[in-house]
DNA sequence: TTGTATGCGTTATCAA
DNA sequence: TTGATAACGCATACAA
C-alpha cells in the first residue's frame, strides 16, 4: 500500500486518518506502522480523539455485586439503608464500590424509586441579581438537606415556563419552586394531580391557594409612595417592568395608584413607562420621562437596577439628584448603597425568602399536607436620592 | 362488623385505617359511617394522605399505545423519528398523546436511550453577574438547539465541584461546561473514559489538553498593568479573589507581576489583598490598603464589583478618585460605566464566550473529535478612575 | 410500516 | 440478614 499525502496541516491529517481507518478497515495501530513524521503526528492525535483506549463502560450495581460476591439487592441496601445490612458484608461491599469507582446511575434510580431528592426551580432570568441571590440561599438550604437543585430560567415567558414545569416534572423533581403566583390555573391543577408540591415566592397573597413565601409587593410600594407623596411630590413617573403577566410589577404599580388615590391625586398624574431589565434600559426610560410635558418631580423605579440606570443618565444630562429630580428603587441590593446619591428604596430580604422557601418545600415533600403562607417583611430605606420637590 | 380500637394516637390510627380499607375492601367513605370521634379523626387524616382524590398515575407509552390501538414501539417512533411512521397512524397516535396529556418520562428515556439532550454546567457561584451572564448566553444557544441546561454552582469549592461533575454525569449529561482549567487531572481522565465531552471557559491556555473557549487572563491584566505603570504608578495594591485553586485570579496576578518586572519595579512594591466577592468586601479590603505603610497610589481590583466597592469606600473616607488614589477593575459590567468616577477596566465579552462555548460543545456531542481552542479577545477600557499619581 | 421482545440500572417485594 | 425476581417506562434490534 502506498499513500501520498500533501502535508497541509495537522488537523487535516487527523481527519484523513480517521477517514482511512474507516475505508481501509485497518486499525489505527496498523496504520501507525507506516513511517513519516507528519503522518505519525496525525496518527497520534487521531488516536487520542478516537479513543483507541475505548470508553470504559460504567460499573453497575451488578458489577459491584459480582465483585463483592453478594446479590445486587444487598449492594443496593448498603447504599440506601446501611443499617439493614450486617457490618461485615457492608464493608466488603463498600470496598468493592470504592475499588470499582462505582457511582449509581441517577436515572435508573429515579425510575425504580420514584424519588429523586431533587427540587426544581424556575426563575424569570439568571441575569437579575436578586433572583440569583434568593436562589443561592434556596440552594444552600437544600444542600444542607442532601437535596440537589435543578434550575431553569423562563426569560419571563409564560409558555416557556409551562414547558419547563412539565420538563422538570418529567425529570422527576420531587417539588417545585416558582416565582410569582400569576399563571394558568391548569398548571396548578396539573401539579396537584401529579402530587408535586410547589411553593410560590416573591409575592404574598392571603387568598392564594398555593403555599407561598413572599412579601407584599402592593403594600411595600404603597408605603414608599406614601412617603414620596408626604414629601410633597404630586407629579410622579414610574419606570417598571412590563406589568402584563407579572404580578410583582403590577402589584407594585397598584401600590402607587393606591397611595395616590388616598392623597386625592388624580391617577393621570402618574406616567407609566414599561421597559426591560437593565441599567441602560433604566437610562433610556429616564430620557423619555424628561421629555414628558409637565415634567414629574420624582421617578419611582420598579427595581434598583433601573433606578441606578436612571440616576446615572439623569446626571449625564446635567440634572442634580435629588435637587432637580428624585428617584427611588426597589429591592435594596448593594448598588443602592454605593450609588451617588445613595438610593431610597424598599429593602427585601431575598436570602431569607429563599431559605424559608426551601424549608417549607422540604416539609411539604415529607408530608404533603403542609399548606402554609409565610409573609416576609420588607422595610423602607430612605436615603439621599429622595427629597422634597423644588417647585 | 364490630371493631375494637385502643386509641393510641392519631398516626397509628391512620395506618390502621389504611390497613382496614385494604383488608375489608371497604372504601374510606364506607368506613366513615362508623361513629367514634378518634376514629373519625383518623379516617379523615387517612383520607387526606391516601388521596381519595387520587393522584392520577401519569399516562405512559403503553397507555397511549392502548388508546391509539398500536404498539408501544410505534408510539415511541412517532415521538422520536416521526418520518419512519406513516401519516395516518402518526396522527392517530399524536391525537392519543394529546388526549391523554402524555409527557415522556425523562428518566426512563435516558435509561433506554443513553442520550439525554442535556448539557451540564458548573459555575463557581450564581451570585456573580458575569457568570450568570455568560451562562445565560450559553443557555440561549443550547435552547435554540433543543438542548436543556443543568446548572450547578460549586461555591468555589474544588471538592464540591468534583462531586457535582460526577452527579451531572450520573444524571446523564451529554457534555459539560466548566469554568477554569485548574482541577485534579483525574477528573479529566474520568470524563475522557466516560466519553463525556467538556469545554473549559473563562481561561485560555494554548497548552491545555481540553477544548477551551476563553480569554487570556494573564495578558489582559498585564496590558492594564502596563498602562497603569506607564502613567507613573510604582506602588501598587491589588484586591483579588483567593488565588489558590483559581487560575483566573492567579493568572491576573501573574500579569501584574510580569508588567512590573518588565518595568524593573521590585515585586515587593505590590501589596496583595485577598478577599471574597462583593461590594462590601471590596470596601473592607480598601480600608486595609489605606492602612498600609508607604501607601499605594493605585488599587488594581480583580473584578469590577470589588473595584466599585473600593471606590465607594474610598469616597466615604474622604479620598478623591482618581486624584488621591486610582482604581481599576476587570470585566466591564454595567456598573463600570455608571460608577463615579467611571471605572477603568478590562472589557470581557462574556456573552460571546458563553455562546461560542455552546456551539463548540454541541459540535463535540455530535462528533467527539473536535478539540478546539477559541480565544476570546479582551480590550482595555480606560475611563476616569485611573490617572497619574499626584506625588 | 408495524409489532414483539429484550434490556437499560435501579429499588422493592417476598421468601428463604 | 440475605437473595431472587419483578417492576419502573422507554428505545430498539429483529421479525413479520
Amino acid at each position: 500500500m502506498k499513500i501520498l499525502i500533501r502535508p497541509v496541516n495537522v488537523s487535516a491529517c487527523t481527519t484523513l486518518v480517521q477517514a482511512l481507518t474507516f475505508f481501509t478497515q485497518l486499525s489505527i495501530r496498523q496504520l501507525q506502522n507506516l513511517k513519516c513524521s507528519v503522518w505519525e503526528n496525525a496518527v497520534k492525535l487521531a488516536a487520542m480523539n478516537r479513543d483507541d483506549t475505548p470508553t470504559e463502560r460504567n460499573p453497575t450495581l451488578a458489577d459491584v455485586a459480582r465483585h463483592a460476591k453478594v446479590s445486587t439487592a444487598t449492594v443496593s441496601r448498603c447504599l440506601n439503608s446501611p443499617e439493614r445490612v450486617v457490618e461485615k458484608t457492608r464493608t466488603k461491599v463498600l470496598n468493592a464500590v470504592r475499588e470499582l469507582g462505582y457511582t449509581p446511575n441517577f436515572n435508573a434510580r429515579a425510575l425504580a424509586a420514584k424519588r429523586t431528592n431533587t427540587i426544581g426551580a424556575i426563575i424569570p432570568t439568571m441575569e437579575n441579581a436578586i433572583f440569583a441571590r434568593g436562589l443561592q440561599a434556596f440552594q444552600e438550604e437544600l444542600g444542607r438537606n442532601g437535596i440537589t437543585l435543578l434550575v431553569a430560567s423562563s426569560s419571563y415567558q409564560a409558555d416557556t415556563e409551562e414547558e419547563q414545569i412539565r420538563s422538570l416534572v418529567s425529570r422527576g423533581a420531587d417539588a417545585l419552586f416558582l416565582i410569582g403566583y400569576n399563571r394558568d390555573p391548569k398548571i396548578y391543577d396539573f401539579l396537584r394531580r401529579q402530587g408535586i408540591p410547589a411553593v410560590v415566592a416573591w409575592v404574598f397573597d392571603q387568598d392564594a391557594v398555593v403555599p407561598t413565601v413572599g412579601f407584599d409587593n402592593f403594600t411595600a410600594m404603597k408605603s414608599l409612595a406614601e412617603q414620596v407623596i408626604a414629601m410633597g411630590h404630586r407629579r410622579i413617573a414610574t419606570i417598571t417592568a412590563a406589568v402584563h403577566d407579572n404580578d410583582r410589577a403590577s402589584e407594585r404599580l397598584r401600590g402607587i395608584h393606591a397611595a395616590m388615590a388616598e392623597a386625592d391625586i388624580p391617577a393621570e398624574q402618574l406616567s407609566i413607562l414599561e421597559t426591560t431589565y437593565g441599567i441602560d434600559e433604566g437610562g433610556a426610560a429616564l430620557e423619555k420621562v424628561l421629555g414628558l410635558p409637565d415634567r414629574p418631580t420624582v421617578v419611582m423605579c420598579g427595581n434598583d437596577v433601573l433606578a441606578v440606570g436612571a440616576i446615572a443618565r439623569a446626571k449625564e444630562m446635567g440634572l442634580r439628584i435629588p435637587d432637580d429630580l428624585s428617584v427611588t428603587g426597589f429591592d435594596d441590593i448593594e448598588i443602592a448603597k454605593i450609588s451617588s446619591p445613595t438610593l431610597t428604596t424598599v429593602h427585601v430580604p431575598h436570602r431569607r425568602m429563599g431559605k424559608e422557601a426551601a424549608i417549607l418545600l422540604i416539609d411539604m415533600v415529607n408530608d404533603k399536607d403542609t399548606n402554609m403562607k409565610i409573609l416576609i417583611e420588607t422595610s423602607l430605606q430612605i436615603r439621599d436620592s429622595l427629597a422634597p420637590p423644588r417647585d
